[in-house]
RNA sequence: GGGCGAGUAGCUCAAUCGGAUAGAGCACCGGCCUUCUAAGCCGGGGGUUGUGGGUUCGAUUCCCGCCUCGCCCA
């Protein structure tokens, strides 16, 4: 709604820009505010300080023409127009006629522009958003719980659109690297350490199953160990890499023993990956794998591609001589003086033949893995379920073609038109070779609308890792945070940290609610828990590291997921309240809300809610509220009505900038302020009916937004806390 | 050596396209539970926005130099 006010208003100014005296029309983005404080209005123009350089006439002057003409205009939802400071136009709202706009939910939306960020479109593309992708060869951890959360939100917020209406086709995958060389380390701590075969390792995993032990969690350990392994001894140190390769080259080439191994723990720790982050509300459509990704050939078609494009050459000379090798994007390339040095080697020289090729590189591997996805391989992956989600949602994963199994047909994920991939800054470099080859094969318009999603990693506080019990060196207790090593064991897994913050959630609620069952109490605390983890996970924008800390994570107070959802479970309660105790304003409202809204459409739609009930009568209500808005009690009751108008353009900016953290603020914001709202006015107990709608209205309408918004973000709020 | 990011209150972080007195939370101090839930509310102290210049009506924001930290590439 917030929205609809400041486009009409552009408009308006935009006009009279245009007439004379001024005739500007060349002002493409006009800066509308907000002004520092609510009795100032809700919009401010600084306009006046722009023109007052073209013009050349005091700013102030220019501000009060300017006024005179808005005023003049009677735009719709406006009362006043005002100068102050040195030029500001702040211009108010009529609160009466903006609040119930606000309680129908009714958007005059305006037409939508032409997005460049390619979501907007009125013909919706299809995005395909990838996430999580965590190697398969250990526990999750809270670095890939940011990626899996940050991930998560995007698609929830592109599902809905930009103006909170619109369903957006958003498909989410989980890339599963099967064959690298972090689960050859699994392997070959299998194989070498523990010293089993494949029968060996099918019945470690039947044991770990009827013990009840996380295979990630032992695995977590083992790959610890075996990282040491590798170094331990100076002596061994080259037969052990030896090693390392040839469990990694058996398990890329399959159909042997090792890659049935491999092939037995990831998959169990895939399981394992996706049941941690349904604990979260994550959820995924399609898992591709790197396994089908060599067999089915991606990269031959890719390189053919390239080749025939010119993204590649064969270097003759210098360090790089027998590669194929890429340009950088801002590098300036081979010259007469010799070969370019700097360029990316994407396949490798052969070492024993120097006439044929050696291995392609991972960034050429992640090249013909985006040519599938914009649909430009000529190949595609097979797809057979995987996961079957208790909501009913199917997950699928890759697999090769089998005419003879009716379950298992073509992946339908490699056509999409925009693509958003959540990986971690470090990763920003391969993933611009990525978008430079594609633009280099003359696919400019799939790298316009290829999304590195980047943010930053999460690392440790000194004294958490010690609390950990990590010893530290001196040097690393000087650091603001340490960085979390898997290959270590370093570092706070997903399951214990969720386990932990449940714990201690639960431990409030039965101090607060004795009377519920175990069942009940534990529900709410998973909802407080997960409200709390997703909250802190989002509430940084993505270039802030996260030092994380036991302390500020497990945290149920001031600015985190919690507060948000008590303040919607205490708006909800006065609803309880009101009709337990069967208020007459109720049973006023609901005649009213019959009148607007048809029994025909609560048939089709279901019943209203009491809030929404209490939202449909104030919108159409001959209630005289215009009082109960002045003055600074007004004041306080309005700053509700206007956060909550806002959710509408909050999303779209995040959606936007891609930057869930601006919602968490947002929802943040506007849980203050219906705290503030709580304390200062006692609703039950008012007695003008017309002021009780009001304060009844604005509950309702904080309870609307809140929950929506805390939607987006994945939170729940919980019945009771 | 090159590229990218960061430096804001004791701590952790915000700050829209360059706007009004730089905001929150935590921690600390002092108040508020007989009311729709105190996971809350109110009040208080706490700032040379790393540093030196520049651009202008106005700079945390843009430009240049320097310092410190992190990441990536070679």
């Amino acid at each position: 709604m917030y929205l609809t006010y400041g486009k009409a208003l552009e408009s308006a100014i935009q006009e009279i820009l245009k007439q004379p005296p001024y005739q500007i029309d060349d002002i493409a983005a006009l800066a509308i505010e907000q002004p520092p404080k609510i009795e100032y209005g809700e919009f401010a123009l600084p306009i006046a300080f722009e023109l007052a350089k073209r013009l050349k006439k005091a700013p102030r002057k220019i501000a009060e023409e300017l006024a005179a003409q808005l005023r003049a205009k009677n735009i719709e939802g406006f009362s006043t127009f005002e100068i102050a400071g040195a030029g500001y136009i702040n211009c108010k709202l009529d609160r009466c006629t903006a609040s119930r706009d606000i309680a129908s939910g009714r958007a005059k939306r305006p037409v939508p522009k032409a997005a460049s960020s390619g979501v907007n479109h009125i013909f919706n593309p299809f995005i395909l958003v990838e996430h999580t992708s965590i190697n398969p060869n250990k526990a999750a951890h809270i670095g890939h719980l940011r990626n899996a959360i940050l991930g998560d939100t995007l698609v929830r917020m592109m599902r809905v659109g930009a103006d909170g209406k619109t369903k957006n086709i958003v498909g989410v995958q989980n890339y599963i690297d099967n064959t690298g060389v972090q689960v050859a380390d699994i392997v070959v701590a299998l194989t070498h350490l523990e010293g089993m075969n494949l029968a060996g390792v099918q019945q470690w995993m039947e044991s770990l199953r009827k013990r009840g032990e996380r295979i990630d969690f032992v695995c977590w350990d083992l790959y610890a160990r075996v990282s040491q392994w590798y170094e331990e001894d100076p002596a061994q140190k080259e037969a052990r890499k030896k090693i390392r390769m040839d469990t990694l080259h058996a398990l890329e080439q399959g159909g042997n023993e090792i890659s049935g191994i491999a092939e037995l723990v990831s998959t169990a720790i895939v399981h394992r990956h996706l049941e941690t982050m349904e604990r979260l509300g994550i959820q995924y459509d399609f898992l591709p794998r790197e396994s089908e990704v060599l067999r089915l050939h991606f990269w031959d078609a890719a390189f053919a591609l390239m080749k025939k494009t010119g993204v590649l050459y064969r270097e003759e000379k210098g360090k790089n001589a027998g590669c194929w090798v890429m340009r950088r994007a801002g590098t300036a390339g081979a010259t007469d003086d010799g070969p370019d040095e700097e360029a990316k080697i994407i396949v490798r020289s052969n070492k024993e033949n120097p006439d044929a090729d050696g291995p392609v590189t991972y960034v050429g591997k992640d090249i013909a893995y985006h040519l599938w996805k914009f649909n430009k391989l000529g190949l595609n992956f097979s797809q057979k379920n995987f996961y079957t989600y208790p909501n009913g949602h199917e997950c699928d994963i890759s697999c090769l073609p089998d005419e003879k199994d009716p379950s298992i047909g073509p992946s339908h994920f490699g056509k999409a038109e925009v693509i958003y991939n959540v990986i971690d800054s470090r990763q920003t470099d391969p993933q611009n070779n990525v978008i430079e080859a594609l633009r280099g094969m003359g696919f400019a318009e799939e790298a316009k609308n290829y999304h590195h999603f980047s943010y930053e990693m999460v690392a440790l506080t000194p004294r958490c890792a010690e609390e950990l019990g990590y010893a530290l060196s001196d040097e690393d207790k000087a650091r603001p945070f340490i960085e979390v090593s898997g290959r270590k064991g370093f570092g706070v897994k997903a399951d214990d940290l969720i386990d932990r913050m449940i714990e201690a959630a639960l431990g409030e609620v039965t101090a607060r609610h004795p009377e519920l069952d175990d069942a009940t109490r534990t529900n709410i605390a998973t909802k407080i828990a997960v409200g709390a983890l997703r909250y802190y996970m989002l509430r940084f924008t993505r270039n802030t590291i996260i030092a994380f800390d036991f302390k500020d994570a497990l945290s149920f107070e001031g600015e985190t997921g919690p507060y948000a959802q008590y303040a919607a479970v205490r708006a909800a309660n006065i609803f309880r309240k009101a009709e337990q105790s069967n208020d007459p304003l109720l049973q006023n409202a609901q005649t009213l809300a019959d009148e607007q809204y048809s029994k025909a459409m609560q048939h089709i739609l279901g019943e209203l809610s009491i809030e929404e009930t209490i939202l449909k009568a104030y919108s159409s209500s001959h209630w005289n509220v215009a009082p109960f808005f002045s003055g600074e009690e007004g004041d306080s009751i309005w700053e509700v009505w206007l956060a909550a108008s806002k959710t509408a353009p909050i999303i779209d900016q995040a959606i936007r900038t891609t930057e869930p953290a601006f919602l968490a603020k947002y929802v943040f914001q506007l849980a203050q302020q219906f705290n503030n709202f709580y304390h200062r006015h006692h609703i039950l107990t008012e007695a003008d009916p017309a002021r009780k709608a009001l304060l009844l209205a604005t509950a309702a309408v904080a309870l609307r937004e809140l929950t929506r918004a805390l939607g987006w973000l994945g939170i729940e709020v919980p019945e009771v806390m």
